[in-house]
DNA sequence: CCAGATATATGACTGAAATCATATGGAAGC
DNA sequence: GCTTCCATATGATTTCAGTCATATATCTGG
C-alpha cells in the first residue's frame, strides 16, 4: 500500500513499474511527469558535473518516495538509475496536482506529509555532523534507530559495522548503554559514569 | 522579509521575538502555537534522553524557518534554545492553517517550499554521507555552495576549516578545481588528470 | 541434520581528518 | 596610517574510524 495521502489517489493516476539493475527510470532532460514510491530495491538520484563527474543527489530505498519536487518544478534536476532489480509506483504529477486542487484534505495531508519528512530529515543530518562514532549511535538509539539489525542501522548512519560494534561495546561499559541481547542495545535509564 | 509564501501572510499572524543568548524559546511540554522565521542568530533544537543527556536534532541559523511539522503535531517534539543572541518572527499556526483552507495558492506554494527543502535537505545528507573530505568538497562545490567564504562552506559541510583548505589546495593541484582568487575556486570545465 | 550465508563481535594495522601551531593577506575600525 | 581581527593557507602531531582479518552465533535452505 502506498503512504498517506497517495493511498488515496484513483488508480488512474498510478503505474507500476519495474526496473532491473542499471535502468534508468528518469533522465535530467525528461520533462517531469510522475513522482515515485519505491516498493523495494534502490535507486539513485544523480547530477553530472560539466567535466562528467557523478554527485549523487539521493539515494531511494524501499518505502520511500522521491522526485517529490518534481510536482512544482519544469524540471527534474538529475537522473534516477535503479541500482538494484527495483519495483516502483509511478504517481501521475498532472493528477495529483488536481487532486491537491479539488481536495483540500489531501492537499493538507501531503503538506503534513512534506513537514514529517523534513523533520526527519534534519535530525537525520544533525546525526550525520557528530563525529564520534560512540556519539552518533548513541543519539540514533536515543532516537530509536536501532529496530533491525546492527548492520543496517551502521548502513543507516554512515559508519562500518565494525566501528558501530566497537562503539555499542564501549557505550556498554560506559553505561550509557544496556545490552538487552545479542545485537541488541537500549538507552540506560540512570546514567552511569564508568572510566572505559 | 519572511520566504514565500509567508511573505504573504497578514501582520496580525506575525509576532516578532528578540531572545538573549541561552534564552529559551519553546519547551517540549508547551502546546505548538507558533512556527518560527529565523531572522539573525541563531537557534537549537533539542530533546533531552531519559538520563539527561542532550540529542541536538536541529541547528537553525539566520533565514531559516524551523518548527514547521508543529503545524500537523499537538505537541513540539523538542526545546527550542538560542545560543547566540535571535531575532525571530513567530508565525501563528492557527492562522497559517486558516490560510491554507482559505487560500489554496497560499497552500499549493507552501507544499511547494517544503518539498523544496526536502529535496536540499537530501542532497546535503548524501553530501554529509561521502567521508572523503576532498570528494566532500568537490561535490559541494558542484552543488554552488562555495557562495561566502571556505571557513562558513568548512561549518556547513561538517568539515574543519583546515581540511577543507587542504582538499582545495589537492583539488586544485589535480586539475579538478580551478582558483579564480583568494579564496575563491571553480569547477574545472575539462577534466584533468594529474597526480597529486 | 548439515552446509552455506549472514550477523555479531573483536583484534591489529593504516590512513585520513582533527587538532594544535604558525604565518600571511585583507578588511574594518580608530 | 596603524592596529586589530578574521580569513586564508600550510606544517606537525594525534586520534580515531576505516580496513583487513578472524572467530563465533544464528538463520536459511536443501
Amino acid at each position: 500500500m502506498l503512504p498517506v495521502p497517495f493511498n488515496t489517489l484513483p488508480n488512474t493516476a498510478l503505474k507500476p513499474r519495474k526496473l532491473g539493475k542499471g535502468e534508468i527510470l528518469f533522465r535530467q532532460s525528461d520533462p517531469p511527469s510522475f513522482l515515485y514510491f519505491l516498493r523495494s530495491g534502490h535507486v539513485q538520484l544523480r547530477r553530472h558535473t560539466e567535466a562528467g563527474e557523478a554527485i549523487i543527489i539521493h539515494n531511494a530505498h524501499g518505502g520511500q518516495t522521491f522526485a517529490e519536487a518534481s510536482l512544482f518544478s519544469s524540471n527534474y534536476h538529475c537522473d534516477a538509475i535503479a541500482c538494484e532489480p527495483s519495483e516502483l509506483v509511478a504517481m501521475n504529477k498532472i493528477q495529483i496536482l488536481k487532486t491537491m486542487r479539488q481536495n483540500s484534505l489531501f492537499a493538507f495531508a501531503l503538506s503534513a506529509r512534506f513537514a514529517t519528512e523534513m523533520q526527519a530529515q534534519r535530525r537525520k543530518l544533525e546525526l550525520f555532523s557528530i563525529k564520534s562514532a560512540p556519539q552518533r549511535i548513541f543519539a540514533a538509539i536515543a532516537d530509536g534507530m536501532l529496530t533491525g539489525s546492527v548492520t543496517s542501522l551502521a548502513a543507516d548512519i554512515g559508519l562500518t559495522h565494525e566501528a558501530t560494534y566497537r562503539a555499542l561495546a564501549q557505550l556498554t561499559r560506559q553505561g550509557k548503554l544496556v545490552k538487552t541481547g545479542r545485537g541488541r542495545y537500549e538507552l540506560a535509564k540512570i546514567e552511569s559514569r564508568t572510566t572505559g
